[in-house]
DNA sequence: AAACTATATTTGTACTAACAAATGTTGTAG
DNA sequence: CTACAACATTTGTTAGTACAAATATAGTTT
């Protein structure tokens, strides 16, 4: 088992993952990263969020955050508000459209998680976290 | 350990690889997705590959195919001609500079993987392995 | 041969990603 | 108070992704 063997592996894995949870999301309208700011912003609970801090908390530290939560704005489900005290920052805030909106997708993407790794032993789930946490990047 | 911090775990992998590998190739000016089509090609050693053929053995299914190869075109690293005997097809060729190319940064990609799974033990990049072969997707 | 179906590739559109540059705002040094 | 640095977000650009529709060619049916 040589080293590229398992990146390939790993490569392959996360386009399935991504595949399957896009066509959950899709029929809803949002996609996979839309999805995680809103989760984002839920787990603030009612505390605004910063661009920056939703940008740390992602997965994916692309820039372009703005646009993605232009997308959530028009559908309604966060408000953006320029933050008085600092007129640089904004503050972020999941509405409760979102919240029931997450409510209503919440299920559906832990099935989804469920079918591709429920079956499982959690032993097994435990060895895949931590030997992925081995994984170097430096 | 639930399936939800697994998924979550594979995710950011993922996205820690990608990075890795979109970091050095991209001094040399190809993003991973070129890399992989080149690699493709060179698979074939001398005989040509279909757009079709590409796509098959792509990792991502998508449908724009052509212009990730017009890319490696322009930069004359591969070439495509109609074929002759059904002229729907196209055959695709890795060119000489193409093939000269990949001898260069292939040990750069080697070096890169092994510099992130290398200090595994064989067992474990089994294991790795094994185990998101477990994983299911329908 | 004309109409139809299947095949192979290309093109269009909307969205996401990475990165750099630009904009606007605040704080601070002189 | 002006200049400048630091900060926070936005915008621009190029590339890749997903999906659908369009184009072009080949084979088949009538």
């Amino acid at each position: 088992m040589n080293s590229k063997q398992v990146v390939i592996s790993l490569i392959k894995t996360n386009y399935h993952i991504n595949s399957k949870l896009m066509s959950v999301l899709k029929p809803h309208g949002v996609s996979i990263q839309q999805f995680n700011v809103l989760r984002i912003l839920r787990g603030q609970k009612g505390v605004a969020a910063n661009l920056s801090t939703v940008q740390e908390r992602m997965v994916n530290k692309m820039s372009n955050t703005t646009r993605l939560i232009d997308k959530l704005i028009e559908k309604a489900l966060v408000e953006r508000i320029i933050c008085k005290e600092n007129r640089r920052k904004i503050e972020l805030y999941i509405t409760d459209k979102g919240l029931s909106f997450l409510d209503l997708i919440d299920p559906v993407i832990d099935q989804a998680e469920e079918k591709i790794v429920g079956h499982l032993k959690p032993s097994e789930k435990e060895k895949i976290v931590i030997l992925l946490k081995q994984l170097k990047f430096n």
